[in-house]
RNA sequence: GCCCCCGUAGCUCAGGGGAUAGAGCACCGCCCUCCGGAGGCGGUGGCGCAGGUUCGAAUCCUGCCGGGGGCACCA
C-alpha cells in the first residue's frame, strides 16, 4: 500500500519521465500535481506550462514526452493531454481496490511517520495566576491542542509548555489579599479556596486603588517574593496551586491534555533573567535608552519613525515579558534541544514575536531552528464585535463550556432517547466538540463569529454533522453484524464508490497539508468533504438491502468503516470525540 | 505617520500560479415510501477598485478605497 500523497508519488513518476525524456532534473513538488475538478479525472499535471519556457519547447510537446515516458501504469490509466498542455491522470481501478484493502490493515489510514523526527516545544493556553480563563485563552488552547496531537501523530516529540502568568508586581497584591483573607503560610489553611478567581483578583485591585497602606503591603510583599521569602513563596504557591486547580477543571472539561507538569510559568523563567539580560550585553546588543535597556533589532521603527526597542530591563530595574521571551527561547534551544518553537498566541502579537525572533537570531540563541508564531484571530459575537459576556464583561470560559453543553443537551433530546448519564456524556462531546470544531473548521488567523445556531447545526461544516454522519455509518456496520474482515476485498463498480475511495486515499494529503501551514481548517474541511461524499455513495449504493450481492456488501462495508476510521481518527486529531451512537 | 492582517454569492466560509471560482445556510422549482433523511437534482447569485508580472492571477507585485490590529518600560 502507498504511503502518503498519491500526489506526491505521481509527482515522482512524472519526474522520472521527464528525465527519461528530456534530461531535466525537478522535484515531485516541480510537477505540480493537482487534484483535477474534471469529470472523469483525478489528478492533472500543469509541470509541461511551467517548463515550456525554459526548455524553449511548446508545452504539448513537453507534456507529450511527459505522457510517453510516464512509467505509472500501475497507478494510473494511460494520461491524456488536453488543452494547453494539461496532463489528465485518472487512477486505476485495480490499484484503487489494493490501496483499499491495504487501508483496511492500517490504522494510520495510510498517513506515514515523519523520517526525520523534530522535537518540537509549543507554548499553549499560558492564563494568569488569579485570573479566570475567559475566551481568549480558548483559541490558544484548542488550537495548540490540536497542533499537539497531530505533530505527535506524524511522528514528532511534542512538548507543550503552559506559559501562565505567575509572576510580577501584581502578585504583591495578590498575596497580600490572600493574607486578609485568612491564609497563611504554614499551609493550615487547606479548607479555603477561592470560588471566584475574577472576584478575587477584582477585590485585590479596589483595595489596591483605595488604600494606601495597602499598597505599602503589596509593594513590601513584592520585594519579599522576589526575594525568596519562604512565607511569602508558601503563600504564592498556594495561590498558584488554587488557580491551577481551576485550569485543570476547564482543561478536563475540554478534554486537553494539559496537566501541572506542562507548566512553564514566568516564574520558571525568572532565575534566567539576569544572566539573559547580561549574555545580550556581553554580545553589545543592548543600549539604554531613557534609562531602560534596550535591544534594537533592526528593521522596526515607532510611530515617529525612530528605532523600535524590545524592552528587556525597565528603567526600575524590574523585566518584562520580553526578557522571559528570550529566556524561554534560550531554555527551550539550550537546554532541552529543541528543533522547533511555536507560539499559539493571537496575532496582535506578530511584531512582538517578529521582533523577538530576530534579536534571537542576532543573538545566537536561535540558529537553524524553526520559530514561528502561530496567530490566530479573534472570536466575534454576532454584532461583530469581540464577544463579551451579557453583562458586557469578559465571558467566563467555564460559562461558556457550560452554555454549549446545554445548547447540546437540547440537540441531542430532539433526536434520540438515552437514559440521562448517556445523554450528558453525549452532550458534553457534542457541546465542546462544537465549540472546538467552530474554532478549528476556520481559518486560524482570521476573526470568526460566534453562534450557537450555526455551530450546533446538523446540516453544513459543524461536528455535529460530522459526529452523526459517523454515528449513522457505525450503525450501518453494527447492524451488518459482520464487520469487514482483514483481507475483505473491494470491487468498484459505481461512480460512486470509486469517487468516496479516492476522497478516503487523500488522507495523508489533508494531514500534510494541515501541518505544512500549521491550519487545522485544512484537515476540517476534509472531513466534511469525506462525509459529504459518503453521502453520495449511501444514496447510489445500497449495502444491507436484500437485493445487494454478497460481494457488493462486502466491498461496501469495506467502504464505510474505512470512512468512519478516517472521520474518527480525523476528528480525534483536532481534539473532538466521535460517538458510536448519537 | 509607519508596519502587519483582512476585503470571494444575500449570510457564514473554502480556494496549493492552472481549465467553466466551490461548499453550507437562506430563497425558488422538482424528486425520493430511505440502511436512523447527514436527503437527492436543478435554479438565482460573487473575487473591493485600478494597473502590472505571467502562456495563464481570487492567488504574486504596486497604488488606491474600505475594515481590523500593532507601534517604549502591562503581558
Amino acid at each position: 500500500m502507498l504511503q502518503g500523497d498519491v500526489g506526491v508519488e505521481l509527482g515522482r513518476r512524472v519526474a522520472a519521465a521527464l528525465h527519461a525524456a528530456l534530461g531535466v532534473e525537478i522535484t515531485p513538488a516541480e510537477a505540480v500535481i493537482r487534484p483535477s475538478a474534471r469529470e472523469g479525472v483525478d489528478y492533472q499535471c500543469n509541470v509541461a506550462m511551467s517548463l515550456a519556457k525554459k526548455l524553449e519547447k511548446a508545452p504539448r510537446e513537453v507534456a507529450q514526452a511527459v505522457v510517453e515516458h510516464l512509467d505509472a501504469a500501475d497507478l494510473v490509466e494511460a494520461p491524456e493531454i488536453a488543452g494547453p498542455g494539461f496532463v489528465n491522470l485518472v487512477l486505476r481501478r485495480e490499484w484503487l481496490q489494493e490501496q483499499a484493502a491495504g487501508l483496511l490493515g492500517d490504522e494510520r489510514m495510510g498517513v506515514g511517520t515523519a523520517e526525520v523526527a523534530r522535537r518540537v516545544a509549543i507554548d499553549l493556553s499560558s492564563p494568569n495566576v488569579a485570573k479566570e480563563m475567559h475566551v481568549g485563552h480558548l483559541r490558544s488552547s484548542i488550537i495548540g491542542d490540536a497542533l499537539v496531537r497531530l505533530l505527535r501523530f506524524a511522528g514528532h516529540e511534542v512538548i507543550p509548555h503552559n506559559h501562565l502568568g505567575d509572576w510580577g508586581t501584581p502578585f504583591g497584591m495578590l498575596i497580600e489579599h490572600l493574607v486578609d483573607e485568612g491564609w497563611s503560610a504554614d499551609g493550615t489553611t487547606a479548607d479555603h479556596s477561592i470560588g471566584d478567581l475574577n472576584g478575587f483578583y477584582v477585590a485585590a485591585r479596589k483595595k489596591f486603588d483605595a488604600d494606601p497602606e495597602f499598597v505599602d503591603r503589596a509593594r513590601l510583599r513584592v520585594v519579599a517574593l522576589q526575594g525568596g521569602d519562604e512565607d511569602t513563596l508558601s503563600l504564592w504557591r498556594q495561590l498558584v496551586d488554587e488557580s491551577t486547580r481551576h485550569f485543570e477543571k476547564v482543561y478536563a472539561m475540554l478534554g486537553i491534555g494539559l496537566g501541572p507538569d506542562d507548566v512553564y510559568g514566568e516564574s520558571f523563567y525568572n532565575p534566567y533573567l539576569a544572566e539573559t539580560v547580561a549574555e545580550l550585553e556581553d554580545k553589545g546588543l543592548t543600549e539604554v535608552s531613557d534609562g531602560a535597556v534596550c535591544v534594537f533589532p533592526p528593521g522596526f521603527a515607532n510611530r515617529e519613525g525612530d528605532r523600535l526597542p524590545l524592552i528587556v530591563r525597565k528603567r526600575d530595574g524590574g523585566y518584562n515579558y520580553a526578557t522571559t521571551d528570550f529566556a524561554t527561547i534560550r531554555y527551550w534551544v539550550r537546554d532541552r534541544g529543541v528543533t522547533d518553537l511555536l507560539y499559539v498566541v493571537g496575532t496582535p502579537q506578530s511584531q512582538h514575536f517578529k521582533m523577538v525572533f530576530a534579536a534571537s537570531r542576532q543573538a545566537g540563541w536561535l540558529t537553524d531552528q524553526h520559530a514561528e508564531h502561530i496567530g490566530f484571530g479573534s472570536i466575534l459575537g454576532e454584532d461583530g464585535k469581540t464577544i463579551r459576556s451579557r453583562e458586557g464583561g469578559t465571558l467566563k470560559l467555564v460559562d461558556l463550556l457550560t452554555e454549549a453543553v446545554d445548547h447540546a443537551a437540547a440537540v441531542i433530546a430532539e433526536r434520540t432517547a438515552f437514559d440521562a448519564e448517556e445523554q450528558a456524556a453525549l452532550a458534553r462531546i457534542v457541546g465542546i466538540g462544537a465549540v472546538k470544531y467552530a474554532d478549528l473548521s476556520n481559518d486560524r488567523e482570521r476573526d470568526y463569529v460566534f453562534t450557537w445556531a450555526k455551530m450546533l447545526a446538523k446540516e453544513g461544516n459543524t461536528s455535529v454533522y460530522l459526529q452523526y454522519a459517523n454515528a449513522r455509518i457505525r450503525s450501518i456496520l453494527r447492524n451488518a453484524g459482520d464487520v469487514p474482515e482483514p483481507g475483505a476485498r473491494v470491487v468498484l463498480t459505481e461512480p460512486a464508490e470509486r469517487a468516496l475511495l479516492v476522497k478516503l486515499i487523500g488522507f495523508p494529503a489533508a494531514i500534510e497539508a494541515t501541518l505544512e501551514s500549521y491550519a487545522p481548517h485544512k484537515l476540517s474541511t476534509y472531513l466534511f468533504e469525506t462525509a459529504t461524499t459518503f453521502t453520495g455513495f449511501y444514496e447510489n449504493c445500497p449495502i444491507l438491502k436484500p437485493d445487494t450481492t454478497p460481494e457488493a456488501r462486502e466491498s461496501r462495508l469495506v467502504l464505510a468503516r474505512l470512512t468512519s476510521r478516517v472521520l474518527t481518527l480525523g476528528l480525534s486529531l483536532l481534539g473532538i470525540e466521535a460517538p458510536e451512537r448519537l
